[in-house]
DNA sequence: TCGAACCCTCACATCGATGTGAGGGTCAAG
DNA sequence: CTTGACCCTCACATCGATGTGAGGGTTCGA
């Protein structure tokens, strides 16, 4: 598929999809034309960036953990420097804490609009 | 306190604590010299500022979620206009998407980091 | 009284993600 | 051959969060 196509089956700007592929985050074969070319797996890997990007991980990051993932469940360790590792450690567990907040306030939230609806069926006081 | 031990105490920079106080997020009294004075109170409400926005959430929407949280258990419903109401809803809604997509990858970095160590801690290969 | 260490406002700069449009090719259908 | 719908690159603009510093007050101890 082309460009467009991309682009409508990931609900992602044309401009992004240049974006994310000008920061390494996604590659595109070429026509003789020079047009972009992508299959089918690039869908999951918008979404995927997406989803990370609006979970504020920065591209820079975002760049890093994805050879790690939906790869095939065999993990290919091309050039697993120790810098490397502690960054995704750390990233790692900024995730978890970012997952953590995420929820305690996600569930906060959630209790008050239960409680907004329960008194709005129960107008008692 | 004033702006400075509020600073230290929450490893943020004064610079962002009179944006978030521009932005509606805290509220400081003042002293007659002009000097804004927090209680201990902020310490905790800036750390959660910190956490949300860094989980993506822009200032725009925590404004929004902060007066559902951290309150006593009496949830007071000042002018839950239902326009605020369906916003939360959504909200609430991106949380959730947002809290599987970071813990979808945080996993599977976790899994690759782990996969890494044993490897190193048995060089079969 | 002076200097250090606070505080204030204001304004411009930066950075990453994104919008927008100019200027210009490619290609299929009419 | 032309028109419309694609695609390309390039570059400037915007937006939110943050950095930085100028210019200036307050407080306090040496």
């Amino acid at each position: 598929m082309r460009i467009g196509e991309l682009s409508e089956r990931t609900g992602t700007p044309r401009r992004l999809l240049r974006y994310y592929e000008e920061q390494g985050l996604i590659v595109a074969d070429r026509l003789p034309n020079g047009y972009r070319v992508y299959d089918g797996s690039n869908v999951d890997r918008v979404l995927q960036i997406r989803g990370l990007l609006d979970a504020g991980l920065p591209t820079r990051i975002i760049k890093q953990i994805l050879p790690c993932l939906n790869k095939p469940r065999i993990i290919h360790f091309p050039d697993a420097t120790p810098e490397m590792l502690a960054t995704l450690e750390g990233e790692r567990d900024r995730m978890t804490e970012r997952i953590r907040c995420l929820t305690r306030n996600r569930d906060a939230v959630a209790e008050y609009l239960d409680a907004v609806r329960e008194k709005r069926s129960a107008p008692s006081s």
